[in-house]
DNA sequence: CGCCTGATTTAGATCGATCTAATCTTTGTT
DNA sequence: AACAAAGATTAGATCGATCTAAATCAGGCG
């Protein structure tokens, strides 16, 4: 940056003023130095500028999950929103460990990101988010959070969602439905439990715990949570799985077990990723749309740097049914 | 870090020396030091360490498209392997466009990432990549190279690929071949054709250029390219797709038209992600291992930036065949 | 005890920008 | 013509670390 001031005849901090797009310089003197800069390929450094300035223009994400496609989704969302924002993300991924996800958090502090985006490890202490609320960076937690963490929250309504799936495969007439795969620290998952048995109280059903059955939310935690169930001497009629990922896992295991999803065993599943639709049968679920999730917490997020916020937000996206094949008998 | 260093009666030299874990540093002062820190609740500022010693820890990864499974298991791959180097991974995605891959670039360069892995946008001359070179940030490029560029590359054998999956439709006695998907200009998918082109050749198949069709390498891109082939006085009888999501595009088109992908047209797709296999039918595929791609990259990167290597490496990973039931008739 | 050697520690400059507060130029007013 | 107000520019300190080169310390030896 001297160089370029020497070559144009001004000083350091009138170039400085100049790449910020102040408005202070004349014209004429930021033709000059915008010439020069081009002249002498001078290239901005925006660490350098960061760290003078306080203001970080990046921003963390923490997922914890990369394969999930949900996240992926989400992923799309934070990404493209801030993007046109001018933010640069920074990813993490804790894949549901605490310890990961403390380095992680270590991490952003250390890059002193502006903000962060975060789906806490299930089963996580509101602390971790005062660590970095201690230093005033802003958080928004997406699609759990810890209880009573008193932060920026953008999730689902999860509970309505649960109760979606079940009050329609109750319509459709069945009356042993399984509840099946997550992890069951997961507030999600407790959530889309609290709305499963709802819908059973309110038709008058009874709840029977042997038809709940926890597991890793990956494919292959579904097909495990699936021989659970099936194994019993009353076997459940429908499924409602943790998310679509589970779904698939389900239905896997039901045609290694020469079963067919839909006709044998009803199935529902949950986020409505792209590839519910594509799968045979193509899967009832409950929509969750992941990138609308992202794209309000990048909103959210951006507010709160900017200090437009000044009470904590929480932002309840109301999912809806996706009615498919995977439960026409 | 003064703070830390008056706190234990050091100076600001030896404080820093301890945060960097070097051994010229008395046991005692180093225990002595860390205690400060806790007590005081440091935060070590990479930022501003990175700025004086010039060396960056982190990485840009610019991808094209990050809707396609195929590269968020790239990133995957390269995720997991930079951060267990230490790195921090900072991520773009150009949408297929080239102004937009300029813009990402320059913001690497004004980041000062310690270098970065792309997937260039199809048609992309080498020059934007030298700019990087010129500021000695070593670049990896995946899945795709612009002509004659003269930079690492980790990348699949397309080749070969389209080459196993024509072989393949060929031995299962299809004789009208389609080959569909994918924009023309890429590298990637000039190669798949050529595969194709060798294996009709090889069996001595005439080459119709009414039945190669370029897209959008998404469903929706499938879709319209199935359509153009199947409108035709003389349909094929196969079709291989440039990759899985296309194929999928296909797959949901021939059951909108009532038809039954396997049976009334076998298809062959490309990458192998996970979902290949939960689609009914299970796609017959050429396995490109996405996370392998990431993995390699991200070592070849690593040694690069240690400046371990000294010519140009070029990596290609060897694909297979897949066989499930998307071709069983 | 003084000197040398190797192990520790440190002062001060530096990385590339921004910020503050002051200075230098214009321009407008009476 | 004198002076104030507005406009444009700048010197020098600063952000939080690292680097260089020099200073200090401890132990061993003649």
């Amino acid at each position: 940056m001297q160089q370029v001031a020497d070559h144009a005849g001004v000083s350091r901090a009138t170039a400085s003023l100049i790449v910020r797009g102040s408005n202070l310089v004349a014209e004429r003197t930021r033709k000059k130095v915008l010439e020069s800069m081009k002249e002498l390929g001078y290239v901005y450094d925006r660490v350098a500028a960061n760290l003078r300035s306080r203001n970080s223009s990046t921003v963390g994400l923490i997922i914890t999950e990369i394969g999930n496609p949900f996240f992926s989704e989400l992923l799309v969302g934070v990404h493209q929103e801030l993007d046109t924002k001018g933010y640069t993300v920074i990813l993490g991924t804790t894949f549901e460990s605490a310890e990961k996800q403390d380095q992680l958090l270590s991490k952003m502090l250390e890059y002193r990101v502006g903000g962060v985006i975060m789906s806490p490890v299930s089963g996580s202490s509101p602390a971790v988010i005062d660590r970095l609320k201690q230093w005033d960076i802003p958080v928004v937690l997406v699609t759990k959070e810890p209880a009573n963490s008193n932060s920026d929250y953008v999730g689902i309504d999860n509970v309505l969602g649960g109760k979606l799936a079940v009050d329609y495969l109750i319509e459709k007439g069945h009356r042993r439905i399984a509840f099946l795969g997550g992890p069951s620290e997961s507030s999600a998952r407790m959530d889309r439990q609290r709305g499963y048995i709802r819908a059973l109280q309110q038709a008058g059903l009874p709840f029977d715990d042997s038809l709940v059955v926890t597991s890793a939310a990956t494919r292959q935690g579904g097909r495990e949570a699936l021989q659970q169930v099936l194994n019993q001497p009353n076997p459940p009629t429908a499924v409602f799985c943790y998310n679509d990922v589970v779904a698939f896992g389900v239905m896997l295991g039901l045609k290694e077990a020469g079963l067919m999803p839909g006709r044998d065993l009803a199935v529902v599943g949950y986020d409505n990723i792209e590839e519910a639709a594509m799968t045979s049968p193509a899967l009832t679920t409950v929509m969750a749309s992941p990138i609308l999730v992202g794209t309000n917490a990048a909103n959210l997020l951006h507010k709160r740097i900017m200090g437009n916020e000044d009470h904590v937000q929480r932002i309840i996206l109301k999912p809806e049914l996706v009615i498919r094949e995977s439960c026409s008998m």
